[in-house]
Order: C-alpha cells, then structure tokens, then sequence
DNA sequence: ACTTTGAGTGTACGCATGTTCACTGATTTC
DNA sequence: GAAATCAGTGAACATGCGTACACTCAAAGT
C-alpha cells in the first residue's frame, strides 16, 4: 500500500484506508466475534500494518466504538424513510415486518454485528449498543404515538409497546442473521413470524386496556 | 495441591477439582465472555498447573459444553418442581414471572453463561445452547397444552405460544443478569413486566384466533 | 508388601499478540 | 521549488498463550 494504485487526495486515501478497516472488522467479527478479532488480524485484513492502525483508532475498542455508529446510522437512515413512506401510516405492521427483513438482508453485517455485540462484546461495545437502543425505542414510541389506533394510549403504554417491538425486532434480526443464505422461504417464514408477534403485541394490549 | 489438606478418595478430589475449573470458568466469563477466558486462566483461578486442565477437559470448548450441560440441568430441575406445585395449574403466568426471577437469582452465573454465550460464544457452545433452548420450547409446550384455557388450542398455536414464552424469557434473564446488584425495587419491576408480557401473549392469542 | 495407576507438577517450546520507535517518501503548504 | 506534514513502514520488545514431555508420589488394586 505504498503506492495506492491510482493516487487520490491524502484525505481521501486516508478515509478509504479507515474504512477498510471498519469492513474487515466488520467481516472477521461475523465468523468468530468482535472481541476475538485482534489489532494485527484487523490490520493484515485491510492490507495494512499494525502500526498503521493506529493512525485511525487508538484502540480496538474504539473501533468497536466506530462499528455502532456506523450500525446504527444504517438503521436510523431506514426508519427515517419509512417515516415518509404513506403506506407505513395505516399498516404499520406489515410495513415494519418488511423494512425489518429488508434492512437485515440489507446491512446483514450490521445488524449481525449489533445482534452479537449487544450481549457478546467487550464492556464499552455492550454499553454503547444497549445505549443506542434506549434511544431507538423512545425514537420509535413518537412514531406510534402518532398513529390512528393509538393516539389516545398513555405515554407509558406506548413505551412500552415500542420497547417490545424493539425487543421483537433485535430477536428476529438474530434469527435472520443466523439463517443460512439462500433460503428466501426461511425468510419469508421469519417475516411472517415478526408480523404475528407485532400483532399479537398491538391486539394484546388494546384488549386488556378496556 | 499436592496435598489436598483433607486427603479424599482419589475420585472424589477429581471431582473436586473438576467442579473447581468449571466454577472458575463460570467467574471468569462473567467479566470478560467465555471467549476471552484462556485455559491458563481458568486453571490458575481453579489453583492447578495448567497442564492438569487435560486431566479433566480436553479443550476448552469441552469445558463450555460442560457448562451447559451444567446450566441447562439446574434450569430443568427448576422446571419440574414448579410443575408439581398445584398453583402453578391455576396462574402459570405469575408462577412463571416468580420462577423465573427466583431461578435466575438462584443461579444468576449460569443463566449469564447461557444468556451471554448464547449470541457470543465460541461456535461449538452457541449450537448446544440454541438446541438446549429448542428442547426447552418443546417441554415447555407439553406443559401448557395440559392447562385448561388452553387445551383445545392447536399444536401450532401452543409452540408458538411456547416459543414467544422462552423467548421472553431469555430476555427478561438477560435483564436480571444485568440488574446491578441490591436494587429489589428493579427486581420487582422486571418480574411485572415479565408478567405484563406474557399475559399480553396469551390474551393476545386467545383473542386473535376467536 | 508390591505394583500399578493417574492427578497434579515443572520446564520448555514456538507462536501471536499489543505497543514502542525511528524511518520514508508522496502530498500538501507556503 | 523548498519545507512541513503525516499515512504507512519494518524491526524489535515483552508478554501470555496452548501444548508436549518427562516427572512425582499418594491412593487403589493386587
């Protein structure tokens, strides 16, 4: 990596070098987890130098650190434009159970990455994701809040409501990461799985309320 | 350890030792994940020379599956004593609710190393404990199809029904073992939501399927 | 009483790791 | 066009690791 091929902007170069480092994390994460990966493995994987690493993280952890956010900006970037999407507002459900599969299929490292490190990671990794979804939850409970057939639940009701529906999302992102590729039938079942449990959540809840 | 303070018979100082490692392991995950644990560590923690760790496991992946195997049978005996008391028949969902935060409290350690593993252990161990928790999603279903509002479900239903009730139950374990210690009113909490939930599965199912 | 067994020891090995340091040379700055 | 910057290099280090091997010496078997 002397000589970069085709010679671009020191800035640029230096981007493109970092994030090679973030997507060979990212990939030898996936087979043995993010906390077994080692600074050289990471390093030889981006086809650079240990000591080179550190021009861009000062620690695996911070890497680690980099990978949530990046995770999670994948995932606010969707929400965000099914925000805008009409068809969301009088199906939430079946919209929801789509762009979750869709989304996983999607960025299935990232998620697969969330998944694992949530519960598996080193301490500022489990931290920062559960952080994360503490947020994403309350992000979730303003948008169905807004929505025809709940506005008039209390706040608690509808926190609650979102933190199962964020509790449903992280265990079907787990099943669709686990699936093995090209099964599009497991995954249509899996879809189908997170609508049901979505529903079961709404109908539970409006009927026990009265 | 060349002399046991106490000489026993030879089986039952293995059998200590043994027990010793894998207490050990189960110490040392808790802080670090199984993973991050080397055999040099457990068998320094356990007092004996690492070499004597092949007396008793082979490698460390047989020493996680032992752990589970060790997890999986606590939580089992637990199983079948709830199912012998007759309050259970009447009001699963608060008797599972009380179960399972007692159980976990019981024997916190083990169901952090199933919780944990689970997502983000070594390949070997996240297979059993994914299997262990399949046959616990069976048991369960025995169980309840033998509860009168239920008995005239459909099979389907009631493994659904089964799957969602471990499922949660994973997640609220996940919970408790993160719970900072002599918080009880965060205890108290869980378990009610524990209970809120599941309640919301079975009216939700019983209501849909009408 | 003797032999056998086997849990635990101690040394030694080769290997991968994280971090240090002085370096190089193309790009950017002036 | 000279000087400064700084992404990437390469050698060196101390440390912890898994495992092999030859060993000891009480308990168990005879």
């Amino acid at each position: 990596m002397t000589e970069p091929a085709q010679s671009a902007s020191r800035q640029a170069q230096k981007e493109r070098t970092r994030q090679a480092i973030l997507a060979s994390a990212l990939e030898l994460s996936h087979e043995k987890g993010f906390a077994q990966v080692s600074l050289r493995q990471v390093s030889r994987h981006a086809g650079v130098v240990p000591t080179a690493f550190y021009r861009h993280f000062e620690s695996m952890d911070q890497l680690g650190l980099a990978l949530v956010e990046q995770s999670f900006s994948t995932l606010r970037r969707m929400i965000r434009d099914a925000q805008r999407d009409p068809h969301v507002f009088d199906n939430i459900i079946d919209a929801a159970a789509d762009v979750l599969v869709e989304a996983v299929k999607q960025s299935k490292a990232h998620f697969a990455f969330v998944a694992r490190e949530r519960v598996g990671g080193p301490e500022v990794v489990r931290t920062a994701i559960r952080h994360e979804l503490d947020l994403f939850v309350s992000e979730l409970a303003v948008v169905l809040a807004r929505l025809p057939n709940i506005e008039n639940w209390s706040t608690e009701d509808v926190q609650m409501v979102s933190r199962l529906f964020v509790r449903n999302m992280v265990s079907n992102a787990e099943e669709v990461v686990e699936m093995p590729d090209g099964r599009p039938d497991l995954e249509e079942q899996i879809k189908e799985g997170a609508r049901r449990q979505m529903r079961l959540i709404v109908v539970g809840f409006r009927d026990w309320r009265s």
